[in-house]
DNA sequence: GTTTATGCAAATTCTTTGCAATACT
DNA sequence: AGTATTGCAAAGAATTTGCATAAAC
């Protein structure tokens, strides 16, 4: 069995086509990516609305998760091994998109400085957007 | 003549009924808006074009910024006044949104600590969207 | 065999563009 | 008067929903 279908397995998914494909997907391009993004990227072609079924399912297990971006559409990425599933899933970790090449990452060997909020904030969740020029792009 | 007239004047544009109620709802909100609750919320109603075209304008002329936000739409909020026009325009300040009410709105006590990034990359703008509960709803 | 996922059609929402009519200075 | 803004129609992306078919377990 291929790696992909293992998370899929392990998060009680069942394995198909199309969600072997588009994970696979996320694991060549290491970058946050568009529903138009895995259609383009894909070559077992599937249906635009089983792309946005998959990612839904994906971001609900936490194989995935929102990547926000000033465009127009919404960007998935891969959650790094130790996201949970549930509640608990956080996921603050910094993206970076590059405005030369368009790109957005993760920047995982950076950690969030702890932001402190006035009184009466609770606080659930963390999204930094850094936007600049990336490395191979400077 | 409106003080929303006179920021209009300020940033050499025509005043015009829809770009003062526009303005207006921003002032009264005080929150990061989308261009369909700015429909929803202005009286005098104009066209849902108009309100995208005002958006770009105000966008150009620095009065507002573009607010981050997992749901669909791209949401604007003002600019603080000592925001510049043109490139050295910068708004590295904080956006909340609450999960409750659903507001996202700035929190400018609040300064962003210093990201160190790796070296090679070239940082021109920071974006954090903060979310939880605020203290309204907690 | 039962449950879940897919594809197709269609609808909804978000956003942009072209052009003629209108309003601003 | 001259230029910029608006409204309408229409088109184009992004996203969602319903339902019958097909695939997974």
């Amino acid at each position: 069995m291929s790696s992909v279908s293992q998370i899929l397995r392990s998060h009680s998914l069942r394995v198909t086509d199309s969600r072997n494909a588009i994970l696979e997907v996320f694991f060549q391009r290491e970058v946050a990516l568009s529903e138009s993004e895995i259609e383009s990227a894909l070559l077992h072609n599937c249906d635009r609305v089983t792309i946005y079924r998959t990612l839904s399912t994906f971001l609900e297990k936490g194989i995935v998760h929102k990547v926000l971006d000033d465009a127009g559409a919404m960007k998935y990425a891969l959650c790094p091994t130790d996201c949970l599933e549930g509640h608990d899933h956080h996921h603050d970790h910094i993206h970076f998109k590059c405005e030369v090449c368009g790109n957005t990452s993760c920047v995982e060997q950076v950690r969030i400085p702890a932001i402190q909020l006035p009184v009466g904030y609770k606080l659930t969740e963390v999204n930094v957007l850094l936007q600049g020029i990336c490395p191979r792009c400077n």
